[in-house]
Formats: structure tokens, C-alpha cells, sequence
DNA sequence: TATTGTTATACTCTATAACTATA
DNA sequence: TATAGTTATAGAGTATAACAATA
């Protein structure tokens, strides 16, 4: 089944597919794993709390390209898992540190997340060259959001 | 700024990174473009007839990973705005096809769609190297949706 | 007066359930 | 009985608006 003689790919017409294939990716990835405990948000929060630290409301919604109000629903969420717990900042006090609990870093580390499995055992699928190219990409994605 | 000495990324953590990342890149893009008149969904599915040609309900909710109801509202949005057109099925009287008007046609390929503007802007401050990584990746992703 | 966070509300996108019509 | 599509309803995820407290 040879493809028609497309017009050689553009930037244009990549971005177009590129959002096409990240929009239903993330579409499987809910569907696959919708009895989780934890969104995909929820859990970058988790990821991201692991890697910097305690860190703010304003920050978390800054570093996801989300509103305060919306990370803020978000944080509600892990803190009554137990999963993040507040800190009182040092100077200033508006603000409010949310950390990490013990029971946050195990739940965002064991194996057992429905989430990863599915996605896993489909990037398991992948040759290895395939794989490299996949990995190196998500740094420039990361990078695009932040532009 | 020298990066900490992360251990080695295992293909767990950067199956977590891509999540996160694909999933703050599509936020950043509705937010850029919500004032714009076709969602990601809506864009999908022209750009899947404009391939294909006309398809039903059924086979465009499956392509898209998503539910028939759920694409049922799509195409009624899309038909709404004249850019699809019912065309009766020939053999089964049950099917509906879908296929582009001439309006359809003409508003995806006008280059004024601000859903582009936005990433492609993003996409250009890429290195050449960088670019080709993306553009080898979106296949990949396509397939994960698939798997 | 500007910023942090909260509360209340609404919107977008997609799913589930129940139904009709055709096969 | 199975499949295609529709209608109605609900849920997840995120935004907007209005507010309180601190800076």
C-alpha cells in the first residue's frame, strides 16, 4: 500500500501531525489507565517536587504552564492522598512550600502505576534506534512549551 | 549551568518525562490559541479527511482513539461551521460518511490558523539537528497511540 | 499597590448509558 | 443479534472572576 505521492513534508504540515499524535496519545494513556489513582498531572507535580524540592503553588503552576487556581486543585488532591504536605515559607508569609511526604516518594517511585506499564510495554515495542530518537525528542518538546 | 549528575535515564523516567512534557506542551497550545475556531480534535479530523477522504463515525473515532459519541460531537462542531458534509453511505444505509466541503478544505490549508502560528514560531528556534529529531519522532508517537 | 493563595463558578473535551434504525 | 449513529448525562481537567491576607 505505497503512500500517494505526498508534496515532500513541511515544518507545517510536521506541527499539524505532531499535534495530532501527542493530542491521541495522551487520550490512550487516560483511557488505558483511568482507574489510576493518580492524572498525569498529579503526577509531574510528584516528579517535579522529587527533582527541585519544595516549591510554591505559583511556581508549580509557572514550571506546568498552568494557573495558580488549577495547580492549586491539583495540590488539594495529592495533599489528601498524603502525598505532598505544606511547609510555611521562611520569609514571606503569603507563600507556602509544598513538599513531598515519604508515602508521596514511594507512590511516585514503586513499579505499580497503570500508567507507565501501558506506556512502557508499547515503547518496549520500539527498535532500540527508534527508542534513542524518542527519548532525544522529549527534551525538545519540553522546550517548545517553555518558548 | 552544568546539569546535576542525574543517574543514567532509565526508559521509565523518560517515559514519565514525554507524558509530561506532550502533556504541557498541548496545554500551552490551547491556551496560546483558545480564541481560535477549531480545537486540536477538530483539526485532526480535517486534516484525516483531507487524506483519506470521507469516512464514518466509527472508523474516524477509531483512528482518533477516541469514542464514537465523542467524535460524533466533533463532526457535528465541524459540520456546523460548514467544513464537513454528510454524504449517504452506498451499500449500508446505517453508515454516514464524512467528507470535506471546499470550505473545509480551504481552512485548513490557510496558513492564518493561530494553532500553527504559535508552535511553528516555537518550531523555529529549533537547530536543523533538532528539528530533523522531532519530525523523526512524530511517527513514533503515532505509533504508541496505535499499539 | 502587587503578589500569594483560596473559593466559587464555568467551560472544554471526552466518556458512559440508553435509545433508534438498519443489517 | 450486532452494528452505526444519536441523544442525554456526567466526569475530568483547567480556566476565569472575585476575594482575603501578606508584602
Amino acid at each position: 500500500m505505497a503512500k500517494p505521492p505526498r508534496p515532500k513534508a513541511t515544518v507545517e504540515s510536521s506541527v499539524n501531525e505532531l499535534t495530532t499524535a501527542m493530542g491521541q496519545l495522551l487520550r490512550r494513556v487516560r483511557l488505558e489507565t483511568s482507574s489510576d489513582e493518580l492524572n498525569l498531572s498529579q503526577l509531574s507535580v510528584l516528579a517535579r517536587l522529587d527533582m527541585h524540592g519544595a516549591m510554591t503553588t505559583a511556581d508549580l503552576a509557572r514550571s506546568e504552564s498552568m494557573k495558580p487556581q488549577s495547580m492549586g486543585a491539583i495540590l488539594v488532591g495529592l495533599e489528601q492522598e498524603g502525598l505532598v504536605e505544606r511547609e510555611p515559607h521562611p520569609s514571606d508569609g503569603r507563600q507556602i512550600l509544598f513538599a513531598m511526604t515519604a508515602k508521596g516518594t514511594e507512590v511516585r517511585r514503586k513499579r505499580g502505576i497503570a500508567k507507565r506499564e501501558w506506556l512502557l510495554a508499547a515503547v518496549a515495542k520500539l527498535e532500540p534506534a527508534e527508542l534513542r530518537t524518542l527519548i532525544d525528542a522529549i527534551p525538545l518538546i519540553k522546550r517548545l512549551s517553555e518558548s
